[in-house]
RNA sequence: AUUCCCAUCGUCUAGAGGCCUAGGACGACACCCUCUCAAGGUGUAGACACGGGUUCGACUCCCGUUGGGAAUGCCA
């Protein structure tokens, strides 16, 4: 048998990160038994589904790289099939017409809650469809069996199993004729072939009366495994309140989708003390068994660890590539300046992000008009217009602009003067950057270039004048 | 209210009855390195929710308690 899973979100907001991870587990499973993943849209909520939201959900799965072998389907273009299914279970007795109003159905509930009892409908319309009009509006449930235990296998939870008594008659058709999820999942993962239903922890309740379904269908009941849920910082659900939680937000922040992907995979599954897996290493060693049964919460330190650490060790030209991204999106013209994988190579161990990267990198590209005040205030002393000009004389002469050159530079100056190398380092850095904060000094001129630094240099003097 | 699910350092996890004096990672702290900031290196603190069983032996199995979560929709 050939494994095939599937993604079935429901487009009524972007893709958040606890759905991504559902969905990197199910496509990791596919992978890994050489199966088919499929991709579909659970639009039956005609009220709630938008476009914007299907369009940030494909948008979300092609940049983690989760790509699908099927679809996408759509599920509000499948409604002639649900109705024809349900037609032939009316016909025959395993739904039936409900004619309840939506007044009885509230009371009957709030009466079992005083009762101390678990609210469900109490299958009042099973046998009393024929007293109505041929036009009196009904929806359609379905009968559930009234006795036995729905037992089913949950690769993460292990072996459940629920009474038949706890479930009743679920609404299948609405009123406006429009079918429901519980009925459309099972449809649709009948008719699709999916052999291992990956989603949610929301959705064990469901399952139980899904099975129900399924043997109503006379289909093959699948392979079940629900995820835990994934929660904010502080343990608490996630939420806006917790800063993003859409995927397209962590691109946004500056996040690269292999450490996303790496952190998702391991929030929730732990392969031995291994923290870092290629996508290859995932596919191979992944296990959906070894999956967490229990909630996890999103470390966000963590995530930026293990972003640091794809900056660091991706290859800095495809680093570049999303780099470019951000300094766009911050308004950095790239056109004059040096190398942006150059720039990747320089910056990648002091960035977090792509995002701080790029506001890191100004200096590479635009004149310094500031000095940071902090860093003036500490590192310019009565002797540094002596330093910069001993440094500027020196770098006027060097012959070819490379860093090690540079950095003998600064050595000299450090040792004519006999001081340390920092005073010599840090009021070159100020005047050659405006900040306190760069990489080696040699690597930053070098990258700046020959004429912006010694320009800066010279402008560096000459404020300092001004001033005493 | 009922049913179902869950429970190892602050966080993510390893753990498939003896390998556990409970391992790793992030974070924290300290030291080393050092032109800044980082990165890197070394080290320190830090957990089996509680109570009963089962067993020669329980983090691991069973039962309860407590605490969390979910479902009980003509939402998905």
């Amino acid at each position: 048998m050939t494994v095939k899973t599937r993604f079935a979100p429901s487009p009524t907001g972007f893709l958040h990160v606890g759905g991504a991870r559902t969905a990197l587990y199910s496509w990791l499973y596919a992978r890994h038994h050489s199966g088919t993943f499929v991709l579909r849209i659970e639009d039956t909520d005609l009220e709630r589904s938008t476009q914007p939201a299907i369009d940030a959900i494909i948008e979300s799965m092609k940049w983690l790289g989760l790509t699908w072998d099927e679809g996408p389907y759509y599920q509000t273009k499948r409604f002639d099939r649900y109705n024809q299914l349900i037609d032939e279970m009316l016909a025959d007795g395993r739904a039936y017409k409900c004619y309840c109003t939506q007044e009885r159905l509230e009371k009957m509930r709030e009466e079992q809650m005083k009762r101390g009892e678990k609210p469900r409908y109490d299958g009042h319309c099973r046998c009393c469809s024929s007293h109505h009009e041929p036009d009196e509006p009904y929806c359609v449930r379905f009968r559930n069996p009234d006795d036995g235990v729905v037992r089913f296998h949950d690769h993460i939870r292990g072996d459940v199993e629920i009474a038949n008594s706890e479930l009743d008659d679920l609404v299948i058709r609405r009123t406006d004729g429009s079918p429901t999820y519980n009925f459309c999942v099972v449809v649709d993962d009948y008719d699709m072939g999916i052999t291992h239903v990956i989603r949610g922890e929301d959705h064990v309740n469901n399952t139980p009366r899904q099975i129900n379904i399924y043997k109503a269908l006379g289909a093959k009941v699948p392979e079940f495994a629900h995820v835990s849920m994934i929660l904010g910082d502080d343990g608490a659900k996630l939420s806006k309140r917790h800063g993003a939680v859409s995927v397209m937000q962590y691109r946004d922040d500056g996040y690269l989708p292999e450490a996303l992907i790496n952190y998702l995979v391991r929030l929730g599954w732990g392969c031995g003390d291994q923290e870092i897996f290629s996508l290859d290493e995932m596919i191979e060693k992944f296990s959906i068994d070894h999956v967490s049964k229990s909630a996890s919460a999103f470390d966000t330190n963590k995530l930026k660890w293990m972003n640091r650490h794809y900056i660091m060790t991706l290859d800095p030209k495809y680093v570049a590539g999303h780099l470019e991204w951000h300094m766009k999106d911050q308004g950095i013209d790239t056109s004059n300046g040096p190398e942006l994988s150059e720039v990747v190579k320089a910056l990648a161990e002091r960035s977090e992000t792509l995002k701080d990267m790029a506001s890191q990198s100004r200096y590479f590209y635009e004149d310094v008009t500031d000095y940071d005040p902090a860093a003036v205030k500490k590192w310019f002393k009565a002797n540094t217009g002596e330093v910069l000009s001993r440094c500027l004389e020196k770098l006027e002469s060097v012959a070819e602009w490379k860093a090690e050159n540079l950095h003998h530079v600064v050595e000299e100056v450090a040792a004519e003067m006999e001081i340390g190398m920092g005073k010599v380092g840090m009021p070159l850095r100020i005047a050659v950057t405006g900040r306190g904060v760069s990489p080696g000094i040699d690597v930053t001129m070098e990258l700046i270039g020959r004429d912006r630094c010694l320009a800066r240099i010279a402008d560096a003097r000459s404020r300092l004048a001004d001033r005493t």
